[in-house]
DNA sequence: TGGAACCCTCACGTCGATGTGAGGGTCGAC
DNA sequence: GTCGACCCTCACATCGACGTGAGGGTTCCA
């Protein structure tokens, strides 16, 4: 697959794909024509990038544990060093806290929009008049 | 409190408070001085806005809910008109997805982190040498 | 054979969130 | 009264994640 096809499969611009290469986000072949040649698969990596980029990781972090995140089938062969063992988990802590802080903020969210939706039913019994 | 200890409590850095007040997240009060003289709770405040611009949020997002997150009792004197709360629905919704985004994601890194684990004890009950 | 729709590589522009000075007032302790 | 530690407002610099051309090759179809 081309890079429009996979621009339009994600909704991810070609720029952007082209700046992920640059960052060693991905590494698409290349034909004899010098185009980008991605193998199928590769929409569902580009998302998963996106994920992360717009949950405010950087590319350089996403660079690091991408390789950990395909299957349990082909990380074995990537020797696990101790040190970079201890790096991923670090940053595993650090998706943790996002995930914390997100799913508070949505939760209080939450609490909000149920209050203000009891609130409003409780105006429209009054008044009538919620949908200005 | 003044913006220096306000930074160091929160470990946020003078020139991003002075920021989020120009993007109207925090309204600090004013000595005859001119400085900010910041109230107490600001520190919470402060580190929920750092949490969601580290999620990746933009400040206009965050200006646009934050006044929804603190707690029910003073979210109902706001009138809640149907196409702002359809709005906060909406980014409902995104921090949803974000948060979904990133446990598959942390889950993934769980994965591999156990299973790299169970990796280096068999590599050391092997040859003894995986801390190279 | 030509033109539309692709693709390529520079390379500069932009935008949001900060860093980093310049130039200057304020305040407490000595 | 002056010195150090604060604080203020511009205003330009930086950095990451792109947008947007310029200038040019490729492919496919009529």
């Amino acid at each position: 697959m081309r890079i429009g096809e996979l621009s339009r499969l994600t909704g991810v611009s070609v720029r952007a794909l082209r700046y992920y290469e640059e960052e060693g986000l991905i590494r698409p072949a290349r034909g004899g024509n010098g185009y980008r040649e991605y193998c199928a698969g590769a929409d569902e990596v580009v998302r998963r990038i996106r994920g992360l980029i717009d949950s405010g990781l950087p590319t350089r972090i996403i660079r690091d544990i991408l390789p950990y995140l395909d299957g349990p089938a082909d990380l074995l062969p990537q020797i696990p060093c101790a040190r970079m063992l201890d790096q991923v988990a670090a940053e595993r802590e650090q998706l943790d806290r996002r995930i914390r802080c997100l799913t508070r903020n949505r939760d209080a969210i939450d609490a909000y929009l149920s209050a203000a939706r009891t609130a409003a039913r409780g105006d429209r019994d009054h008044d009538g008049a919620v949908r200005a």
